[in-house]
DNA sequence: GGACCCTTGGGATACGGTTCCGGCACGGAC
DNA sequence: GTCCGTGCCGGAACCGTATCCCAAGGGTCC
């Protein structure tokens, strides 16, 4: 006599209880539960019938103990409410539907202690790829660490990808979604300078953080080229939100204020930076113009409509799924893959032209 | 002879690798790792060792199989770029986070077919909790779905959590969070009104969705108390996003132009009537005021900034999560809760006052 | 000094599936 | 009529961990 739970009341069913019920042994429910083994329609319809009258469902867990179970892939972020990483996460969740994978989503707060926490409880979890989103801060640690987390999830049969981050050098294991900071600036100041514009507030984000050094630098090099002087007076770093686009331009007006226009690290940034102009007395684009950098939907519902740098961020999630899913498929043929490929896809940004951007009037 | 694999190096370490190296029981590592059991000093010291050479981490899944594994809570959204259901992912996530639990995402794309799909999934996951986001389409089948939802997720000791979405009627186990919509657009509305505003412009939202209904409700009450009558032909529905807005400010510029304000449904429609009034060669709010409902970030990077209704969204998922955990905790006490408590939060919201709204003028 | 208690470690079992392997019935070929 | 394949099905061994139960050892109290 089963000492188990007789009245299969409390919790939920099993596959025994199903079989049970049906008639018929557990292996046979489990193979018509999966389909991937013959079984004759009798049998199927039987326990068919059983699995809905007791609702039965099989336990993600016991199934992914004994072998099969559904790829999963973990979505770190430090901000879900983050409008272009929410986009990424998007893409990636998407791509995962798709090939009915699972998705996992964690937010860091910008906190490597907990970052840290996370990579490991994903590696409990069995995910089949860690997706880190977001800037990297510039420390030296971050590459020691990053690598380290490859080559754990390495060993454990997982990968981590990095989107929207630097590469990791050297020989470690880990993909990297990228997308050019550097061309999109060079673009999106190049339209300034072209448009006329000599002197520009620039507004790049942290100091630390690599995304924005690569936008300082897209821009710099757009003045080389134009052959004019970069004033290093008209930098001014500061965190990616709306308050620093504020303060920043309100403290430019007072100690430069011959600017015409504001190139801004991201729309978000932009935004506050119109918000300051406006409440100053200047009209954008008519005194002064105003670029972004992301294209998140803010950037179109602002009024003008913002002049910005396109970054493909769904689409940088799709892609980041798809390497680690074809990289499963590859695993599983016949040459194993050297453990320390590491991949590097650079997606390309484009500017997109709308309404805040004029050429500079004569004087100011 | 042990048969099982000898070169411990394919695939994750297990306990019993960590076992056999440091020269004791599995018993022991368990204890020693998960801490609820007195153990020598000098043997954690050798366990913790090999378990740091090893880069051990324990398999969640054979965890929580075997009786122990982290609380998990599934949050299904049909979309995640929208600020505002982000902020309700945001806050259950913060608060699970706090709690030591684990967050699943999904997104449902407003597909019932796909809601179905990752209610199951979540239920293999063995998910503790299920929220649920977003408003629910009126239609009849609605509550015969989600209350069978209910039942099933109970039945598997699990419990539906429906955020922003209207309770279910009759003894059925879940708990909704949910904010008063009538009341924010009965305010907002009566703000209009004690403004001066007569000529309403109002855009609620998709006619079968119900935080449409409610703003519509809430709005009509207000004209009603102020003796105002409403006029249906001011009323356009529509989806709650930005063209929307547009396209109906556009239409209404044409067909009934004698409008002074505009109260939006929500803050991506305001801003896309912002921009259609801008087009028009209106001034906001000199000559048309807007109202927004939500109080996302938008709201204020707006110009001019966004009057709107605040919604509590991020602490409302942080009060669905407390709602789960909570009851969690008192299931394990003595007297089993009855199966049938279905629980009802309301939150409040307020009017956020800013800078779209001025008297109107005298003549149009 | 002996009995008893308390601390600590190990063996065994259960959790809910999947899958390998053996067995049984049936049918066709000789 | 026997032999052998073929097609379905059931029994049982695992997957990796937690925990119950028991044994051994040392300390304490009488």
């Amino acid at each position: 006599m089963s000492q188990r739970r007789t009245t299969g009341d409390a919790g939920r069913a099993t596959i025994r209880d199903v079989a049970e019920r049906a008639g018929v042994s557990v292996a046979s429910v489990s193979r018509v539960l999966s389909g991937n083994y013959p079984v004759s329609e009798e049998l199927r319809r039987r326990v068919m019938k059983v699995v809905r009258d007791l609702d039965y469902v099989t336990n993600a867990h016991a199934r992914s103990l004994a072998g099969g179970g559904t790829p999963t892939v973990a979505i770190l972020i430090n901000n879900i409410t983050g409008a272009a990483f929410a986009h990424v996460a998007k893409g990636v969740e998407g791509a995962a539907t798709l090939r009915g994978w699972l998705s996992i989503v964690g937010t860091t707060g910008d906190d490597p202690e907990r970052e840290l926490t996370l990579v490991n409880l994903m590696r409990q979890q069995g995910a089949d790829a860690v997706v880190l989103l977001g800037g990297a801060y510039d420390y030296d640690e971050y590459q020691l660490r990053m690598a380290r987390f490859a080559r754990s999830l390495d060993a454990a049969g997982s990968h981590l990808v990095l989107v929207g981050r630097p590469p990791l050098e050297g020989d470690v294991p880990a993909t990297t979604i990228d997308y050019d900071n550097e061309s999109g600036a060079y673009a999106m100041a190049s339209y300034l300078l072209s448009a006329g514009h000599r002197r520009v507030l620039v507004l790049p984000g942290p100091a630390e953080l690599t995304t924005a050094q690569g936008r300082l630098r897209g821009a710099r090099r757009a003045f080389e080229a134009y052959g004019v002087p970069f004033d290093q007076g008209l930098v001014r770093h500061g965190p990616y939100d709306d308050e620093h686009g504020y303060a920043a331009v309100q403290a430019a007006l007072h100690e430069t204020p011959d600017f015409t226009a504001v190139l801004a690290g991201t729309d978000i940034v932009a935004a506050g930076a119109m918000q300051a102009l406006r409440g100053a007395g200047l009209r954008v684009p008519d005194d002064v113009s105003i670029t972004g950098f992301d294209d998140i939907p803010l950037a179109s519902q602002l009024t003008p409509q913002l002049t910005t740098v396109h970054v493909p961020y769904e689409e940088m999630g799709r892609v980041a799924l798809r390497a680690v899913a074809d990289r499963r498929q590859g695993t599983g043929g016949g040459a194993r893959r050297k453990s320390g490929d590491a991949e590097h896809l650079v997606l390309g940004t484009h500017v997109v032209v709308r309404d805040s951007v004029r050429p500079p009037k004569r004087q100011r």
